[in-house]
DNA sequence: TCCATTATTTTCACCAATGAATTAAATAAT
DNA sequence: ATTATTTAATTCATTGGTGAAAATAATGGA
């Protein structure tokens, strides 16, 4: 419970009035007004303070019918920049991002695996420097970097606190970075970031209740609440890799039997597939699908029916109103959505929540990451300012 | 987004101290100050408004220390009033609850599977009047009723969406049961309204997350996050009974292969007892259990190993701090408790996610709904008022 | 032209929260 | 016992954001 005084109710205004405009431009004053409650006069003078700071830009006039015409306001889309950073295994993606989430300039580069937490930070550093420059990116209005990666991470205190893919154990990245760079520095999970880019500028625009699947190696999900990533107790919310699916099943890596991960995950497939015949790509394993190989076949279509049944399983428990399929799977296979989504909801969806829920695939998979987390920053910065 | 004028602040204020005094009396007038970053001035304007309300009570003088004694707070307990009923198919339990989740005063009586929804809230409200004429309750402290009944309800219209138990659909129940006693009513589903119990009143005390199981007729979940009922985007957060557990394993009663609730479910574990020998009752099931006979301890393991996985599946997707285990079956036979967490735990939970939440038996089974239900109703007076 | 209508700005009063100063009541030091 | 110190609570004046109403602006239609 936080204490309300006139200075917290001034921000919170303004942060609500901001926002309108962000997803309602081109609007009045008097419709914020109207939407919000708030009298003109509030309106007007927070509107006059946010043009002021340069965040807002008075466009057109339009006649609304009778009566004097209201004069629209828009965002300046540059006024706000954050830099995303998507942090991978092996292969870093950095991008600067407006405050509608538009990637202005951007670059990627492969990262060594074995390299060491401070060389991989130092390089980021020097990459954003290289990027502004290159790019003429207007610095004083940067506020902050995002970083999105695979693992457990503490968004508040903004540790990796584990992450497998990484080989990171409580490594305090927000702080290394942020001694390096200048600025504030906020990290969270990648799919986590990725479902946040998703609600803002992908395919739950407008959904107040979203959940992201991730398939590729490793099977995560991540739940989108009123525009709030829902982090859990412990950062671990979403971690189904682990979920049992099947108790007398195959072994996980984990050491434990029938975890999901174990049916979905892209490694996991291409060994199995390898007890058969050679197999190096996972585009091998679905090529011999098409080809009808039984083999094929069946590992194929036992990891689709798990993603219908992993998707019941988060509609059960999450009752969004909408699911995002994403990760490489998806991405490099874009035909087996509607399989899936078609699967799941003949085979495996519950007929009194039928109807709830929309299945789409994800929109922004290439730079997901680095839009949610840019996006991400920034919301961290309007939060504090 | 909500619009933040001086009244709501007054209101965000009021109610900030009125919840810090409730949860952590007697205090004073200072403690609340310093631990809400309020001024001392605000503080006991504040107070002076609630006290002379009737809601608050100057107790004792305590010396902390050096200095003037400070003067020690108190909730008047019967301040705030209102009635919870726990709506099954079967049986109907009314109580007087109190602000402190006190059961002041109770009754319970039979209902007929077959009565009708009219018929079933007249008696209800009856039994209000009755109870609280026998036990002159001061009905000017009475602000409302909560209800709590199985199914999936939509607690801001108030209407019962669906109920299989109760056979009832898309009823106004709060709107109707307004009418006939007077009073505000809120209604929600009971294993949500429990949870909430238990972490207002239970085993969840000073949780943050708390995931409620519940597994008896039925299994269902309710998550408490930072002290509020998470209901999903259409009420139906939770309904994990229809997740599935097992692609080719038995027909549900909804047509669906494998769901969850076909393998723990007392309904479902009776039928499939009585395809080997006739058992009327699920304490017969585990009698025979315990005498070691072969098929009543494989379904009664596999219940529980069932019963396991559910918990590992809800910790992986929700991270919780806290697991809460009731119902039916494990009010029944509490011996399982120990058994379901330790299985659960030893065999299930992933490496990273163990010691990050507790598992603990429910401990107001017998009036958790009635406590719930009763102290959602106040929350929703509080909000409004 | 004048009037009704709607948008925006200006002026001003209101009031919740705050901070400084004060009063109250205790303990510690002398 | 007396004084200094510490903490609690109250009193009073100030601050600042908001809302209401009036003023101003701009438009379409009679």
């Amino acid at each position: 419970m936080k204490k309300h005084d006139q200075d917290f109710m001034k921000r919170q205004n303004r942060l609500t009035v901001f926002e309108i405009i962000k997803s309602q431009q081109p609007i009045s004053r008097a419709a914020i007004a109207k939407q919000t409650g708030m009298s003109p006069t509030t309106v007007s003078r927070i509107v006059a303070e946010l043009t002021e700071e340069g965040y807002l830009l008075e466009t057109e006039q339009v006649s609304a019918g009778l009566g004097r015409k209201s004069t629209l306001l828009a965002m300046v889309d540059a006024a706000v920049l954050s830099v995303g950073v998507e942090l991978d295994r092996h292969r870093i993606h950095i991008g600067i991002v407006d405050i509608q989430g538009n990637v202005v300039a951007k670059t990627d580069y492969a990262r060594a695996t074995d390299e060491s937490v401070n060389a991989t930070l130092e390089r980021i550093g020097a990459e954003i420097d290289r990027l502004t420059k290159s790019n003429e990116i207007d610095c004083g209005r940067l506020i902050g970097i995002g970083v999105g990666l695979p693992g457990i991470v503490d968004n508040e205190k903004g540790v990796v606190v584990f992450s497998v893919q990484l080989g990171w154990k409580n490594v305090a990245l927000a702080e290394k970075l942020k001694a390096i760079t200048g600025y504030e520095v906020a990290i969270d999970n990648e799919l986590k970031v990725k479902a946040l880019a998703e609600h803002l500028k992908g395919a739950a625009i407008g959904s107040s209740r979203t959940a992201m699947l991730g398939f590729g190696n490793g099977v995560g999900s991540a739940l989108i609440v009123d525009g709030e990533i829902d982090r859990g107790k412990t950062n671990s919310a979403g971690e189904i890799g682990h979920t049992t699916i099947d108790p007398n099943g195959m072994m996980c890596d984990c050491g434990k039997a029938g975890c999901l991960q174990t049916y979905i995950n892209i490694h996991s497939l291409l060994s199995e597939a390898n007890k058969i015949r050679p197999v190096r790509t996972i585009e091998e394993l679905f090529e011999a699908r098409r080809a009808g190989e039984r083999w094929a076949v069946y590992l194929v279509d036992r990891a689709l029916m798990y993603m219908a049944i992993t998707i019941n399983n988060v509609v059960c428990m999450h009752n969004p109103d909408t699911v995002i399929m994403s990760g490489e799977l998806t991405d490099k296979f874009p035909e087996i959505y509607e399989e899936v989504a078609e699967l799941c909801i003949k085979r495996f969806v519950w007929e009194p929540l039928r109807g709830t829920f929309a299945i789409r695939p994800s929109e922004l998979s290439g730079q997901g990451v680095v839009i949610g987390s840019g996006l991400m920053s920034q919301n961290c910065f309007f939060a504090l300012e």
